[in-house]
DNA sequence: GGAAATCTTACGAGAACCTTAAATCGATCC
DNA sequence: GGATCGATTTAAGGTTCTCGTAAGATTTCC
């Protein structure tokens, strides 16, 4: 979420008192890569230098208009854009959004609003889409899937609970390799749980009812005495 | 996006630079079916002939108005229209809008913003209706309309709140893996919501009788204790 | 065989979640 | 500028299910 605030952020406006709110108030706000320009000029010209990942566009411009500003860029970029006006006109937002601008703020504004606005931008565009964040394994007949947390076999189907899950995942995570007791309990439960031992012991148990054809001789999740267990997965690396 | 400029425009003005002036504006961006009219009615005999695509309508002209003219065309087409005025009165725009204009331009303008205008009603009347921007998907026996905010079943049909939308969305983005309570939040309120945890599970507890056969025991949208909410769809990927 | 480590099962506390109703908010219409 | 209606939030009591504990059973290894 933060790199989202080491993005590149161009202002264009003539005002000088408003780019510099804007200005105070994003940096407040943890950006730290602002620039300026006030003319439609000088916006083409600090495009070119400093590629923003964004811009904050006034309407009004002293050498054009932002509408132009914007349609001329999107010629050679697809760049973010937050249009800002005093005009709220109903056929000015539709243009401005046609043009392919991406929000559209009305002044006066709360500087808060400005901020929000322009963090679901740059999240929208550049916050890579989290896509399978957890795994999906096959043990055997059964398919362990933590995306959804459940297991399935053919027609039947175990949920998880969510401290199985964490277990399951840190296992995974060092399949075909031993994870000590120590290591299963921090993934569960934090570095400071002093409960009992057998707590973790119970928690397999009920691991190696969902995952196991035969719990008490297990093939997949597998005890190794003094040290911990390990999962065994074949395949997939 | 160029094949509207293919597009047949009919320029209605009485004062021959203006109309030249547009025409060579227009030309230099790309239209080439242009044709003119000067008078209430040159305009409905070329309207006759050449069936125009758009129309640049000035409101006053020698025997009549662009207001009168346009109420005369919608009598028998939808022919998109921008108006073009030297009037820029509150009541003049709405009496334009009211009769079906598209867009209104006040004179001076910059034959940029013109165009800009311009290709905005393009779009909007021409362009190819963008596919779905929300999701349909069928839930066991009943659909989920996300696109008209609607579930229905047989004759049933149960409407959606804005809230009720916007957690559905989320569930079905992500559909098949668990939500984060925090995530579907997010998705309703915002970043910046500080509710009680409650509120949720009430919204919940809504979709799942607009969702579920028997909502005390979802088959949907079900719980992940302690983790968040998933939503199961089957198939479609 | 005996000690240590691990397994297994059952149960109850309490957290997490559900449910319903009432209060509040907000838009729309007289 | 109220009045009204639906959407949303708050509130409070009820329910369910996870998790941790305990205690006896079993396995492993010396």
């Amino acid at each position: 979420m933060d790199n989202l605030k080491s993005k590149k952020l161009l202002i264009v406006d003539d005002e000088v008192e408003i780019r510099e709110m804007i200005d105070r108030f994003l940096r407040k706000e943890g950006f730290t890569r602002i620039f300026h320009a006030t003319s439609f000029q000088e916006a083409l010209d600090v495009f070119q230098s400093v590629q923003p990942d964004v811009a904050i566009l006034d309407v009004m411009l002293p050498d054009g208009d932002g509408f132009t500003l914007l349609s001329t860029l999107r010629k050679s970029s697809d760049l973010p854009v937050l249009f800002l006006t005093a005009r709220g006109e109903d056929e000015d937002r539709l243009l401005g959004l046609g043009l392919g601008a991406d929000d559209y703020i009305v002044k006066p504004f709360l500087p808060r609003e400005l901020v929000l606005r322009l963090m679901a931008i740059l999240r929208r565009v550049y916050a890579p889409p989290q896509k399978e964040r957890y795994p999906v394994f096959q043990l055997g007949k059964r398919e362990v899937d933590l995306e959804s947390g459940t297991v399935r076999d053919h027609g039947n189907e175990w949920p998880l609970t969510a401290k199985e899950h964490a277990l399951l995942l840190k296992l995974y995570e060092n399949r075909n390799r031993i994870v000590t007791s120590d290591a299963l309990c921090q993934a569960a439960w934090g570095d400071d749980y002093f409960g009992y031992e057998n707590t973790l012991m119970v928690h397999i148990r009920r691991i190696r009812e969902k995952i196991e054809e035969n719990p008490s001789r297990p093939k997949f999740l597998l005890t190794v005495r003094g040290l911990g267990y390990k999962l065994m997965v074949r395949g997939d690396g």
